[in-house]
DNA sequence: CCTACCATTAAACGGTTGTTTCAAACAGGC
DNA sequence: GCCTGTTTGAAACAACCGTTTAATGGTAGG
C-alpha cells in the first residue's frame, strides 16, 4: 500500500481514508489513524491543521478528480459534431465512478464506501463547498440532458437526474448491505457491472414521459387475458 | 405504563430521533439528547440499557411498521384474484414511505433523513437484525417482480431492486443537499412527489431488456480527425 | 402506617477525545 | 562548521464521552 518514501502526510491521508471508510468518520479517533499510518499523533494537527482540515483533505482529494472527469467527458462529448445520444451522457456521468473504484492509486474500492458516507459525515463548511461543486456538475448535466431529451419538462429531467445519482450512489456505497441481503459477494471489479446493469435502466427511465399527477386510484378495469397495449 | 401523555421514555425517543437525524447518532451525546428531552442524564440508561439501546429502539420504532406495510400492501395485492401490475407491486413498496413521512406521529419528515443514515451509523449487531429484516422484505418483492416481468433475468431483477432502494433513499434522506443542488426547497409533503415522479422512471427501468455485458467498450482511441468546431 | 418497588435525580467515575506544548531531530544554504 | 526554518517526538492538557452509584420522591399493596 503506502511505500516507505511515502511522506507522512501522504501515510496520513492513505490512513485516514482508509478508517473513515470503514467505520465513519466521526467514530475514528486520530490516535486510530496515527496508528495505523505508523505516524505520531501531534503530526495531523501539524499538516492539517484540525481533525475537520483532515477530513475535508480526504474527501476533496478523491472528489476533485471525479467531478473533473465528470465534466471533462461532457465536454468531450459537446465538442464534437454529432449530438450526444442520452446513453453517452448518462456514461460520462457514471463512467468515472467505476474508473475510481478500479484504479487503486486513486483509492480503489474504498474510496466508494468513503463517498456514501459523505453527507451524513460532513460538518457545516465542508458540507457547503461540497453542494457547490457537485451543483456545478448536475446542473451541467441537467443541461445536458434536457438537450438529449426534449419534451421532457427540465423539472423531471432534474428529479430524475437525482434518482440516477441515489441509484448509483446507494449500490456502491452499501455494499456491506447489499452483499448481506444479495447473498452474494461483490468485489471492486463489479462496479463496472453496477454501470453497466444500471445504464440502460436509467436510460429507459429518463426517456419516459413524465407522469401526470394523478391524485386517485386507477379504476379497476377488468382485464383476462394478456392485452397488454401499454 | 409508560402509556401516559409524554412519558419520560417518549421524550427521549423523540429527542433522541431527532438529533440523529440532523447530526447523526456518533456525533449526538446523551447530554444533548437528555437536555433536549428535558430529563435527566442517567434515564437513557436506565430506560434503554445503553447508548446503543436507544439506537436500536429509535431505528425499530420505525423500521418496523415500514416493513409491515410493506408485506402488507404485497400480500394484499397477491390474494385477488387478479395479476397485480408492475406499476402495483412498485407502489406498494414505494408507497409506506410516502406514509410515514407525511404522518407526524410516525416520524414525519425527520424519520426519511434518519432511514438515510442507518447503514453508516449502526453498530454490528444491529445491523445484523436490520439487514435480516431489510432481506426478508427485498426476496418477498424480488419474487413479486420476477412474476410481473417474466423475461428478465432474476439476478438483474435483483440489481435493479437495489437501484429502485438507492433513487428512493437518496432524495429523501438526503433532502438538505438536494435542496442546496436543485435550489427549491423541499417541504414534507413533497415525499408524495418523489413518490409520483419515481415511479413512472423505475417502472421504465424494470420494463427494459438487460442490456448485453459488452466488455471491452474501451476502444474509443479512434477520434475522427475533426469534430472540432470552435 | 409501612414496606416494596419503580422512576427520577445529582454527582461522580474512568476513559477517550482533539488539541497543545516544547524540546529534539532534520534539512538545505551560507 | 553554523544557522534558519521545517518536521517529528513524547507528554500533557482540558473537555467531553457513556456509564454507574447512591440517595430521593412517589405510589400501589398489605
Amino acid at each position: 500500500m503506502t511505500s516507505l518514501l511515502d511522506s507522512t502526510k501522504d501515510r496520513i491521508l492513505a490512513a485516514a481514508e482508509e478508517l473513515f471508510a470503514r467505520t465513519g468518520v466521526a467514530r475514528t479517533s486520530l490516535r486510530a489513524i496515527t496508528a495505523l499510518a505508523r505516524v505520531n499523533l501531534a503530526a495531523v494537527n501539524y499538516h492539517f491543521g484540525s481533525k475537520e482540515g483532515l477530513v475535508e483533505e480526504v474527501y476533496r482529494r478523491r472528489l476533485e478528480p471525479l467531478n473533473r472527469a465528470r465534466l471533462a467527458n461532457l465536454e468531450r462529448l459537446e465538442r464534437r459534431a454529432r449530438k450526444a445520444s442520452l446513453e453517452e451522457v448518462l456514461e460520462a456521468f457514471m463512467s468515472p465512478v467505476a474508473q475510481l473504484a478500479r484504479d487503486p492509486a486513486q483509492g480503489g474500492p474504498t474510496v466508494m464506501r468513503l463517498l456514501g458516507q459523505t453527507h451524513a459525515e460532513a460538518e457545516e463548511p465542508f458540507k457547503a463547498w461540497f453542494a457547490g461543486e457537485y451543483k456545478r456538475v448536475l446542473e451541467r448535466y441537467h443541461k445536458a440532458l434536457c438537450r438529449t431529451l426534449p419534451g421532457i419538462p427540465p423539472e423531471d429531467v432534474r428529479w430524475r437526474l437525482q434518482f440516477l445519482v441515489g441509484a448509483l450512489t446507494y449500490p456502491v456505497a452499501e455494499r456491506q448491505l447489499v452483499e448481506l441481503v444479495s447473498g452474494e459477494a461483490m468485489d471492486p471489479a463489479d462496479v463496472n457491472h453496477v454501470v453497466q446493469r444500471l445504464l440502460p435502466f436509467v436510460a429507459a427511465g429518463f426517456r419516459v414521459p413524465p407522469g401526470q399527477p394523478k391524485p386517485a386510484r386507477r379504476a379497476p378495469r377488468r382485464r383476462p387475458k394478456v392485452t397488454r397495449k401499454s
